[in-house]
DNA sequence: CTGCTGTATCGAAGGCTGTCAACATAGACG
DNA sequence: CGTCTATGTTGACAGCCTTCGATACAGCAG
């Protein structure tokens, strides 16, 4: 996944109104999209996402990571892989630790694209 | 699904910052939520959303979706039907014809809990 | 070098999902 | 009533996804 969402680079799309209301989504930006919606929809991806942003630091790293989620720690691994993949996190090792971190302005760009809020 | 986003409706929350870092997400709450982005994280259904919206009246029966869609009618009905139960359109009968509409309200209430974008 | 701990990867099992053809239903029109 | 058209539902199949146990890899301690 290169880059995921070009047409949230453009101020003028996300100044009016929801990208998806601007023009129908062709078939490739639909199904890039749909990439990485669906790495945010899963019950365990999104707790997790939640975990490392509720830290204190916006930092955490595996081991603190499989108690809350009560899965094994090859699953969490693998769910921390599809966040990582979709840009939605980043990943530093230090030493023997790997720290997670989100990526807030991903998520960002990806709720603008869903919809972007109308001022009320 | 019933009260899908139950944190949403919560002005504080929202106004703040991204509900999914206030606090961690509950399992329960997560599944909730999870269930409502699978339904957007599917590219028929985001261009199906995307058309519906792209549309002079916001208002779309189901034999001007197959042609673009390029799938068999069945399917854009099961799909119809995702985006449905999610909440994410309302479907009116008048006559032979179904007419479907987005909810832009229950797009921004999934965008917000997302992330709240900050002000640039 | 040898063990130990934290993390990532592999392979497999089970369930879920998208798609289709076939059929059922509901209005509209003679 | 009978037929036609638009839509929804059912059943089946293929593919993907989540999860696990087993295993491999990477650093640290001794």
């Amino acid at each position: 996944m290169t880059s995921v969402l070009p047409v949230a680079s453009d101020p003028d799309v996300a100044a009016c109104c929801s990208p998806l209301a601007r023009q129908p989504l062709s078939a490739s930006a639909a199904t890039e999209l749909a990439g990485a919606l669906k790495a945010l929809a899963d019950p365990t991806r999104l707790r997790l996402l939640s975990l490392i942003q509720a830290h204190d630091d916006g930092e955490v790293c595996v081991c603190d990571l499989t108690a809350p989620i009560a899965l094994t720690q090859p699953t969490v691994s693998h769910h921390l892989k599809v966040l990582l993949d979709a840009g939605l996190v980043t990943r530093s090792r230090r030493g023997t630790w790997a720290y997670y971190r989100a990526v807030p302005e991903r998520l960002a760009s990806l709720a603008a694209v869903i919809s972007t809020p109308q001022p009320v």
